[in-house]
DNA sequence: CTTCGACTTATTGACTTGAACAGTCGAAAA
DNA sequence: TTTTCGACTGTTCAAGTCAATAAGTCGAAG
């Protein structure tokens, strides 16, 4: 077929709608009534779609992290050594969390203060990437590139790692977003960490 | 001379009144007054000695640094390799913050959303602490123990993966305190990763 | 130099209120 | 049957008030 069932493409224009003001605003400053007049409907109607605005909300970061998530695999698929992989992984990664601080729900509080609901989105997005970190540690170790004897505590460790330093990050930037220098920074701190612990896990 | 000048005597006195209050009820929820009472004075007498209650308090905390500060020269002095050395680095700054969140510095909020004032006291202690562990990471070098041409940016990227992986937990236990599980974790965390750091740096 | 009682000023937490918004429902259009 | 919406309800939350409590000052006295 060459087009989806309506309502699913309707649900498509008011996720994208909701992206746009969310982004732009952050997810506490957006009203349903604005995001219903975006796609031109009564807000009543978008609560046929969508129960509650959080679920919407959830609707737009879960399509971020399944974009997130089929970079990672393009990365994956690529012929280039484990360690060139991990380098991507991070800055792909890195852009990932860039959108997230625009769609406002990382700025106000730090990482993990946002209701469970999301807490659970992003419990759950963690077992994905750990998933496909673990990939490339395995693979990495297949082809004599790592030592490791266990890829599943490396990509636990290397993830920790990464997130502990966007978070220690967050903190300090209280309220607003990162700026482009934090934000380099942290860009460059990630590669070099990185890279500290790709030489720690390679076979020399 | 066998003791002290007598007001510096006092001032001791009412640093370790506070401590033991601060640490078991947090800075908030003590009185100026209540500390007097400890140290049998009128609230106006510890104005005396100290201008602020944060004063008070900042006096606290900076005795604190000074003790692990201490503690870890003595690491440092050891006769045990730099790999050694740090590990017992990561081991007393995990008690010292475990300290720390019992002085109630860290718990209510996240690590950095401490007023000003005692974040530019965090800020100078880590410059003291990454003194300190430039002073290994060198020592690490010159024994080619180590490979990493530059101590600093070593020193730097170290602390922060460490500052991140508490940053990460402190955020997700919101509210009370690091109970001892996840303490036992993070303890744990710390010392993987510090592993594959030291892996990564190491001479072999 | 040190202490304190009596004072003023600042902070805070509990309560109130009003407007804005999330979410509901039944009727009706497609 | 699926989708839309106008008109409704109940919450939530920022802003404002107020009283209690605690921070901080000062002058006199030991």
């Amino acid at each position: 077929m060459i087009s989806e069932k309506p309502s699913k493409e309707r649900e498509k224009v008011i996720i994208d709608a909701a992206r746009k003001r969310f982004a732009h605003y952050g997810f506490s400053k957006v009203t349903m009534e604005e995001i219903a007049a975006d796609v031109e409907m009564g807000k009543a109607s978008l609560y046929y779609y969508f129960p509650t605005k959080e679920d919407l909300f959830r609707a737009v970061i879960l399509k971020e992290q399944n974009e997130l998530k089929r970079n990672i695999e393009l990365i994956l698929e690529k012929s280039i050594s484990a360690s060139e992989k991990l380098l991507e992984f991070v800055e792909l990664r890195m852009k990932f969390f860039q959108v997230l601080v625009n769609l406002g729900t990382l700025s106000v509080q730090s990482y993990f203060d946002i209701k469970s609901i999301f807490k659970k989105l992003f419990f759950d997005f963690e077992k994905v990437e750990l998933e496909l970190l673990e990939r490339m540690f395995a693979e990495g170790k297949l082809q004599k590139e790592f030592i490791p004897d266990l890829p599943e505590d490396t990509a636990v460790t290397f993830l920790h790692i990464l997130q502990g330093l966007r978070c220690r990050v967050l903190n300090w930037t209280k309220g607003q977003g990162i700026d482009e220098e934090t934000h380099q920074k942290l860009n460059q701190e990630m590669k070099t960490a990185t890279n500290f612990f790709i030489h720690g896990i390679k076979n020399k």
